[in-house]
DNA sequence: TTTTAATGTCAACAAGGCTGACGTAAAATT
DNA sequence: AATTTTACGTCAGCCTTGTTGACATTAAAA
């Protein structure tokens, strides 16, 4: 027996070895709360930071060819998930302040990547749509992202990923958690 | 039976049912590859972008009322979990450049969060530990983190928190993952 | 007709990234 | 012993993306 470091149970190759061995819940770690330690938790926190900084790089390296930023990704994004929303709806998903998205908003729009038009019904709206375009930068973007998760995904399993984005949600605000939700609900 | 809006199963109040319901895996989605669509894949990435919002947010208002940012809860918290740490070691961590690390660093040690020591055996290194003032603020910031994680724990159970784990530590970069996760391993 | 709402825009500022250049002290190498 | 490299700090300037405050326009609502 080699000597070995006291781990706490992270490293795991195969996610699907703890959840698929087909023992019931709780044959395993009982009903202790050993997973609930301050460690556990400071530990999922760093992983959100470590993850999230990976995942947003692939976007990244793509955005800076066309000299654009997260700002402009967040709203490439959302104009995508919801074509035709007024200014002001862009305004409340991305919580900032008009001054702010304008100036990414007015680049986006010289460069035809989105397409503002006045509102139908209400004449003082703006409503904001993907052209070809931008449509091709914002799948592009996506399809980064999506590479990562879709290995990630596979090597895990349908339950370890159906256990991942319950916890993800969980985490949400929960006062605006089902608003989030639905944007995510929506096909594309 | 009312209408109702076709969904692609994200909701689930509870991870636990879908995870403890005891069948041995595969027994449901089979074989099938349905969880890895381009929908579900971008569901994944949306997910992440709203749970790490609302996160940072929890630390960020510890953060403002002593007028520091992001940058400071970062260095202050790789400190914490690295007590002597080279500037240089730092620098790696974090990837910045020690231009803007020594803006964030100079105001920490003026400040009396963070010490800066001559290294004892190479005395052109500094290393930095926090004083107890910083360490009250890393602690609560943290705290302020696992709240919200423990409440999202709980509610998922055990198994649900080892899939989330692993899914997330399979995002991080494969050239950095081992460091990362011997980073997060470490006891506190 | 007056008020309110949706949008755009100008100016000024701050945080926190970046590059480039330069200096100093100390370790490592030749 | 002399030289080179490393670790660190700092100055100056630039960029993105956030902020406030002020102001104008247009159109809907009261």
């Amino acid at each position: 027996m080699s000597p070995q470091r006291a781990t706490t149970g992270l490293v795991q190759t195969h996610a699907a070895r703890s959840l698929a061995d087909g023992r019931p819940a709780g044959a395993r770690g009982g009903g202790n709360l050993l997973f609930l330690t301050d460690q556990q938790l400071r530990q999922g926190v760093e992983l959100m930071f470590f993850a999230y900084r990976d995942m947003v790089a692939d976007a990244d390296r793509l955005l800076e060819d066309r000299g654009y930023g997260r700002a402009h990704h967040r709203c490439l994004h959302f104009v995508w998930r919801r074509p035709g929303i007024p200014v002001t709806g862009l305004l409340e998903i991305l919580g900032v302040t008009k001054q702010s998205l304008n100036r990414v908003l007015r680049q986006l729009v010289e460069d035809g990547l989105i397409r503002s038009e006045v509102g139908p019904r209400d004449r003082r709206q703006r409503l904001l749509d993907l052209t070809e375009e931008g449509e091709t930068l914002v799948r592009a973007l996506s399809a980064a992202q999506n590479e990562r998760m879709r290995r990630v995904f596979l090597e895990a399993g349908p339950e370890a990923v159906q256990a991942f984005k319950t916890v993800l949600a969980g985490m949400i605000d929960e006062g605006s958690r089902d608003r989030a939700l639905a944007l995510i609900e929506d096909q594309g």
